[in-house]
This record gives C-alpha cells, structure tokens and sequence, in this order.
DNA sequence: CTCCTCGGGTTGATGTGTCAACTCTCCACA
DNA sequence: TGTGGAGAGTTGACACATCAACCCGAGGAG
C-alpha cells in the first residue's frame, strides 16, 4: 500500500509542471513590473482594485476582502505604499480611514497595466487558447469552493450546542 | 483600439479565477505543513530533493538548480534550516561544502509527506480528474518553455557573431 | 610564479508577510 | 450611565526574499 495517498508518477509529473510553470510565470511578471515600473505584484493588486472602483476610494476593509489579504499584511503595505505616494489615508469617518489613491498611483497603474495584461496574454492566456483556458477558469473555481467547503467544516465559523 | 493588448472579460474572468485558485491552495497547503509539522513550503521543497537523493547530500548548487532558487535565498535557508537541525553543512570539498539531510530532518519529510500529497490529492489532482491533469501538465510545460525562449531571447547566455 | 578572472557561496541592508497582542470606536445591554 | 463585547485597524517581533557587494579558491595567460 505504498500508493495510499501518494501521488503516481504521472499525477507528480503534472504537479511538479505546474508548480514550475507557476513560480516562472509569476517570477517573470514580478520581475517585469518591477524592473520597468518599480511597482511589485502587491503594489499592482492595490492599484488594480483602487482603480476600477468607482471613486478611487476603498477601505482597508473592502480591499481586504477584494485581496484575500490578512488585515496586518494590508495595514504594513498600505503604510509603505502611503510613505511612496501612491495612497494616500483620509481620515472621513474618525475610526476607518479611507484609503485613496493618488494622481501618482493612477499614472504608476495605467502606465504598467498594458504591458502587464499583454504578457499575461502573451505567455498564459495564448498558450492556453480559449477553450482550455475557460476549463482551467471552471477548475480553478471548483477547487476553490472544494477547499473553502472543507475549511469551513474543519471551523465553523458559528457553531451553536 | 482600447482592445489592443487587454484581455477580454472572459480572459479576464478566467486569469483571475485562476489567481485565487492559486492563492487559496497555496495558502491551504502551506498553513497545514506549518501548523501539523512547523515546516515552510521552503523547507518542504529543500527536504524533499535531499531525501530524494541518492545519498541524502548535495551541494548547495544542486539543491539551487532543482528548486530554481537564488544562491542567496539558498544560502540564508540553509543558515536557518541548519540552526533548527534540519540539515547539517559538511566542508568535504574545503570550498564547496555539501549540504546533508539529518536524521531529524528526514523524519520530518517522512512524517509530513503523505499528509501533504494527500492534500494535493484531494484539492488539486482529484478535483481536476486525470485527463485534464494531463492536459494541465502539457500547456505547463509549453508555459515555461514558451517563457524561457522568450528571456533567451532578451538576453541570450552566449552569443558569438 | 603572479596576476586576473570566474563562479560558488556568504553577508548585510532593506522590503515584505505573518502572528499575536494591542487600540479604539461603536453598540448592546443592564 | 457604565460596562463589556465586537470588529476594523495598528504595531512589534520575527521569518523570509531580494539585491548588491563581497570572499575565496581554482584555473588560465603572461
């Protein structure tokens, strides 16, 4: 019973690919970013999402949720992104601050989202071409419900009696 | 031509699923080896190429081509990894000290080995079924090596007239 | 033999992510 | 009125990744 949980040859040559494939993907874009716009893969989802809402104006709160980000990793980045200029916090409410992004942050998104979008095209979404790229995106959504399903029976979030 | 590079609401949707999907395993993954047996995903990957070894040794460079890390990410690892008696650095070569796996450290990948691949099973491999694992595999590959073509291209390792 | 260079490995500074503990305001309830 | 809880956000300590600079021993050219 060697095999019980284990992977098989092939399943652990189809992980190992894809784990590589992931890490020099998403190296490669990193690197990308950084190097000609000096923004990191955080900077970049930040931006991403002040941009698209409407006023250009989240909490830290709906960012959070937007991100999947713990609370303390947000509070850190958005304190350096704050220090570089591309937020900025208004204090509207006296308890949640607003986090909104500067002129600064909008030139530093529009000027890297092009080049971004067309490497992700460039080097995954034409690899994949349309049909198995929309399987991946259905896979993709299953696997995350398969795992929240379980976390949420590992901890229920309210158990009573 | 706002069209030009972007990618299209599907392509979006989907890229984006896939993002989660990532982010969701990966942080499920790495949570369970931390919480259930104190290892990193990092040092997950370092225990298994060494036990993988023939001789449980290898040197630093090795571990560096399998894992596709930098030599400094290396080196700071295995200073820690050290100290926590993981693995242990032997000076054979008086230069090239060659990194070996210790009895506590082959423990700890035996101990956490088929708890981590169950979970691969369970959240990653069976959620996709063989035949799209297979085809995952594939384009992963293509993936890389459309990548690697491309930064050879950008900066080629040896070019004579 | 001497000097140079090359490449594996190390180090230190800095930026980033995580955990746990904390603050602060609002609100429910007595 | 005040007391306690809940939730958003912050902080500090620590683990980790990255970059650039450095160390050092081998191998080649003079």
């Amino acid at each position: 019973m060697s095999k019980g949980p284990w992977l098989d040859d092939d399943e652990q040559k189809a992980w190992r690919s894809y784990l590589l494939m992931h890490r020099t993907l998403e190296t490669h874009l990193e690197r990308h970013l950084q190097r000609e716009f000096g923004l990191s893969k955080s900077d970049f989802e930040i931006l991403v999402n002040l941009s698209e809402s409407e006023t250009g104006r989240m909490r830290a709160f709906e960012l959070g949720k937007a991100t999947q980000w713990e609370k303390s990793r947000m509070s850190h980045h958005l304190s350096r992104m704050e220090k570089r200029g591309l937020i900025r916090k208004e204090a509207c409410d006296a308890r949640y601050p607003e986090i909104v992004i500067t002129d600064e942050g909008l030139a530093a998104i529009k000027a890297c989202a092009p080049a971004h979008a067309a490497r992700v095209r460039k080097f995954f979404v034409d690899v994949f071409g349309p049909d198995r790229m929309a399987v991946l995106g259905e896979v993709s959504d299953e696997i995350v419900e398969t795992i929240e399903k379980h976390r949420h029976a590992d901890c229920p979030p309210e158990v009573s009696g």
